[in-house]
This record gives C-alpha cells, sequence and structure tokens, in this order.
RNA sequence: CGGGGUGUAGCGUAGCCCGGUAUCGCGCCACAUUUGGGAUGUGGAGGUCGUCAGUUCGAAUCUGGCCACCCCGACCA
C-alpha cells in the first residue's frame, strides 16, 4: 500500500483530506488559503460546468464576464452587502513595485504609485454588474437582463479546507434583473430548481430545499433561497443558494426603468450561484476508505480497460479485443481509457483507479479471451461480475444508469437515516451530539431564540424548507408557539 | 485573529532535550525474474534539514522574526 488514507471512522476530515489529495483533486498551494485544482479535480469540475452552463441556457441566461476589480466606491453603494463582506475583503492599494534600495534583489511595493481609490477583489459581482446595468436599463423593453459569469472570486477566510472553503474559488454567479417582483422571485425559486435538479440528478446526492432565516441571509438580500445537503459525517453542506434581491441594488445604483405607462420604477434583481465546494459535496456524499466514488454522469472517464498479459504478444491480443470494446462503448457515448502501460501491474492499477473513483473498470485476461467473457468491476459496490464479451455495450449502459441510481439512493437512505425529530430542547442536544445529521424541530421564528440556540450547541438553522407541513407547536427552546417545524444541522 | 501542534529526499519519518552536515520505510532509476488485487531480488540516484536573521570554531539541534499546514476556538452567504 503505498497510498494511506485515513479510514472515516478513525477521523473524517483527516479522510476528506486524504481523498482530496491522493485522489489527485487539489492540493494546498504557496498561497494561503489557496489550492491548486489539479487535471483530475478539475476534469470533475468541468463536467459540472458543462452541466450546469447548458441547464442555465437552456432556461434563456447567457454568459458574460464582468471585472476582477471593484471600485471601493461601487463596493460600499450597497450598505448591507458591503458591511457583509468586508471582513474579508482582498484589497488593491498599488499599481507598482520598485527595486529595494536596501536589499539588492528584493522588490518593495512603490509608495509613489498609490491608488487614487483603492480596488477591491470581488468577493461576489453585485456591486460591479448593478453599476453597469445602470447603463443598460432604460425601458421595460431592456427587460429581464439574464445574465451568468463563470468566475474567481476571494473571500479572505480565517480558516480554509479543500474546496470547501478556500481563499480564492471558483463559481458561477447569476444576475437577473426584471420588471416585476413576481418575475423575480420566480426566477429565484426557478434557479433553485435547477440546482436542485443539477446535484440530485448529476452529483446523485439528495438536497432538501428551503428558504434562510433573516440571520442566515445574504447580505443584500430580501430572501435567499438555498438547497441543503447531508454529508456522510451527519455534518450539513450548504450547496448552493439562490437569492431574491428586491429592489436593494437597484435603489443603490439607481437603475430604473419606464414601464409600458410611463412610469420610472426601480429594477427587480436576483443573484444565484454555486462554487467549487461542490466538489467537497461530492466527495463527502459518496466516498469511502478506498477513495473517490464519482458519479457517472460528472466522471471524466466512466470506463477504464485493464490488460492482464504476458509478454508483447500477449498484449497485442488483448490490445485488439480492447480496442473493440471501446470503439462499440464510445459508440453508446461512454468514455472510455483503455491503460496500456506496461509500467504498472493489474493490481496496482486496480486500486489506483478505486482511489480515482472512476465507475466501471474492465479487466481482460487469457482466461477471458478463451471464455469470450470480460470482468466488470463497479466503483460503487466494489462488486465484480463476469459478463459475455458481446454484450458489453448494453451491459455497460445499462451499468452506469444503475450505478448512477444507486449512489442516489444510497445517499437519500442515509439522509432517511440521519434526519430525526425533536420534541425538546433535551432531545434536540442529545440527538445532536449522539446522532448527528438534520434535526426538524419547532422554532418561535425570532432571531434570538436561533443565535441563543447557535452558541449553545454549533447548530443553525439551515432552512425552513419549501412546502413545510404545517403543524401546531411549541419552540424547543422558548417554549412559544409555532407553526412548523425547521431544519436544523452543524454545518461545514 | 487567540490557544496548542507540526515543518528533515516526491511521500511518511528517526535524530533535536545533551550542537560536530543526517536514520529507516515507501516511491524513483537500471537490470533480471514477474503480471487475474497495490510483485521480488540485486545495484543505484536523490537533502541549501520550511524560511530569514542571530549565538557559536561549528547549527537539523540553541535564540528570535517570518511563512505554510493541522487541531481547538472566534469568524463564515
Amino acid at each position: 500500500m503505498s497510498k494511506v488514507i485515513t479510514p472515516q471512522q478513525e477521523d473524517y476530515s483527516k479522510w476528506y483530506n486524504d481523498i482530496v489529495i491522493n485522489a489527485d483533486l487539489a492540493d494546498h498551494s504557496a498561497v494561503r488559503g489557496c489550492m491548486v485544482i489539479k487535471p483530475h479535480g478539475y476534469a470533475i469540475w468541468e463536467k459540472m460546468q458543462q452541466a450546469l452552463d447548458k441547464m442555465f441556457k437552456d432556461t434563456g441566461h447567457v454568459n458574460a464576464y464582468f471585472p476582477l476589480f471593484i471600485p471601493k466606491s461601487l463596493f460600499e453603494a450597497e450598505e448591507k452587502n458591503a458591511e457583509g463582506f468586508a471582513k474579508e475583503c482582498a484589497i488593491v492599494t498599488h499599481y507598482r513595485l520598485k527595486s529595494d534600495p536596501n536589499n539588492k534583489g528584493k522588490l518593495i511595493v512603490d509608495p509613489d504609485a498609490k491608488l487614487e481609490e483603492e480596488l477591491i477583489v470581488r468577493p461576489t459581482s453585485e456591486a460591479i454588474i448593478w453599476n453597469t446595468y445602470k447603463s443598460w436599463i432604460q425601458s421595460y423593453r431592456d427587460l429581464p437582463i439574464l445574465v451568468n459569469q463563470w468566475a474567481n472570486v476571494v473571500r479572505w477566510e480565517m480558516r480554509t479546507r479543500l474546496f470547501l472553503r478556500t481563499a480564492e474559488f471558483l463559481w458561477q454567479e447569476g444576475h437577473t434583473a426584471h420588471a416585476t417582483k413576481e418575475e423575480a422571485i420566480e426566477e429565484t425559486t426557478k434557479m433553485l430548481d435547477v440546482y436542485a435538479n443539477f446535484v440530485e440528478n448529476w452529483m446523485a446526492v439528495p438536497v432538501i430545499k428551503g428558504v434562510k432565516t433573516a440571520n442566515e441571509r445574504f447580505a443584500g438580500a430580501d430572501d435567499t433561497y438555498c438547497i441543503e445537503a447531508l454529508m456522510q459525517d451527519g455534518k450539513a453542506l450548504q450547496a448552493g443558494t439562490s437569492h431574491f434581491l428586491g429592489q436593494n441594488f437597484a435603489k443603490a445604483f439607481d437603475v430604473k426603468f419606464a414601464a409600458k405607462d410611463g412610469k420610472l420604477d426601480h429594477v427587480w434583481a436576483t443573484s444565484w450561484g454555486v462554487s467549487t465546494r461542490l466538489m467537497g459535496a461530492l466527495i463527502m456524499s459518496h466516498s469511502d476508505d478506498k477513495g473517490l466514488v464519482i458519479p457517472p454522469k460528472l466522471a471524466p472517464t466512466q470506463v477504464v480497460i485493464v490488460p492482464i498479459y504476458k509478454g508483447d504478444e500477449g498484449l497485442k491480443k488483448m490490445s485488439e479485443v480492447a480496442q473493440s470494446i471501446k470503439v462499440k462503448l464510445e459508440a453508446k457515448n461512454i468514455s472510455v481509457k483503455y491503460d496500456d502501460r506496461d509500467t504498472q501491474r493489474p493490481g496496482w492499477k486496480f486500486a489506483d483507479y478505486e482511489l480515482k473513483g472512476i465507475p466501471v473498470r474492465i479487466a481482460l485476461g487469457e482466461r477471458d479471451l478463451a471464455n469470450g467473457t470480460i470482468e466488470v468491476a463497479r466503483r460503487d459496490t466494489l462488486s465484480k461480475e463476469t459478463i459475455r464479451i458481446e454484450e458489453v455495450d448494453v451491459y455497460i449502459e445499462k451499468l452506469l444508469i444503475e450505478i448512477q441510481n444507486n449512489l442516489f439512493q444510497k445517499a437519500l437512505e442515509r439522509r432517511k437515516n440521519m434526519t430525526h425529530e425533536a420534541n425538546s430542547y433535551e432531545e434536540f442536544k442529545q440527538i445532536l451530539d449522539e446522532k448527528s445529521g438534520f434535526v426538524l424541530a419547532h422554532w418561535d421564528g425570532s432571531p434570538e431564540t436561533e443565535e441563543k440556540i447557535k452558541n449553545e450547541t454549533k447548530a443553525t438553522i439551515r432552512c425552513i424548507p419549501l412546502n413545510n407541513p404545517q403543524e401546531d407547536g411549541i419552540c424547543i427552546y422558548s417554549g412559544k408557539a409555532s407553526k412548523q417545524r425547521v431544519l436544523f444541522a452543524r454545518a461545514y
């Protein structure tokens, strides 16, 4: 064993780091809090991007790109937004370096090159985008604007973790402008549905759609909708957010439009985003002590073929069959890698592809050649089956669908087992400590109660689920009347 | 940012208390035998001991600054 992964049971947090690093997804860099996303990790991110980008375009959105830098005066325009992000901003103050007269070969910031106005490295782009929209929008005929941007943002987090919270991360941010409140709200929930669809059907991670409490709301939003997922260790992870921004940014940036009746009104806004954090959700939903498990729909390589042979002649025979299998599978739009390297032994390759999370492995040796069979191993269950070689394409095509479904069902089952109802504060705390996971409990609706529960238990209200069943109850903390249970959990 | 810990070859480590240029395993290279679950043998290469400064005849080892990472807290859409 050259690659050792700490077992989940021993230390989940270490396990997570081991997976990220040993599966070649990402690595720490020389920059504090910033990671290098390695080719295997980036390939998965690209698959996510492709699927999401198509969904955005299918719902009428277009891509554009806005600057990395935001002048401070624009950044501070929407007060709540500015306040919310102020503590974690990187700021550009100078534009030139010069040789250090006291230290040969070293550079210093040139004090003569101080910027008139500081530039904020975007932690999110509402400010620069709404400043731009001001010049794009005059009439209801200019609306709606449905723009998305794929970009990097910087948030100077105190403590970082690979993919889950890094100082710089990749994401997409949609920013839309609408003539009416209703249309903007519809957009907000539509994009939440897009996210839920993507995370459940591509990533095979079940989510709960809901709305955030005032405490947890995006700075500058009237309402924040979210999808919440539950990780293997019982902690929640916010997988995506969609914000109804009301007219807050339109007012801050003075973006008005003339309606049909000639009256001027401020534009209604939304913004929505998912980030490379989804990689963390993917890892912590399916992977095991042998390594990463990638759902087939997001696997850069879905099937790997490993030949088992003796000598050059043996390899030649094996390669002919392997290539024909590859062609058959590719005709069904399945991505296949034939690994004929003679520098690694089969056993090594088996372990390595398990570590990297490739959904299906085909092994092919003399024995199979004689029998007209191949061995098919699936990553999700680690089970193996021998099948007739002529049925390979049909079999694998079905298998990939089955693996995708199985991963989702397993995650759904786990979430079901880790979701509990608590009817008293004692019970609530007991569940958090002994079982972890989601806890459904009554809450009196006050930010104060939410804050106290958070301080005492570290559990936060992840969301108020949409279409939440209404039932009379009393708040587990204050004993005041409540109409519905909300979703609590300790979260990443 | 506060408390604790760590940093020695690509990776994991011994040595540090008690100063004299470095241990072991994996990996890497060559050759041979191997190849249906991380092969074996023989030989070999690889190190400014995180970084900068100080003490000293001499620093991986002692002192200080800085950087990074890990754990706990604070913070976090």
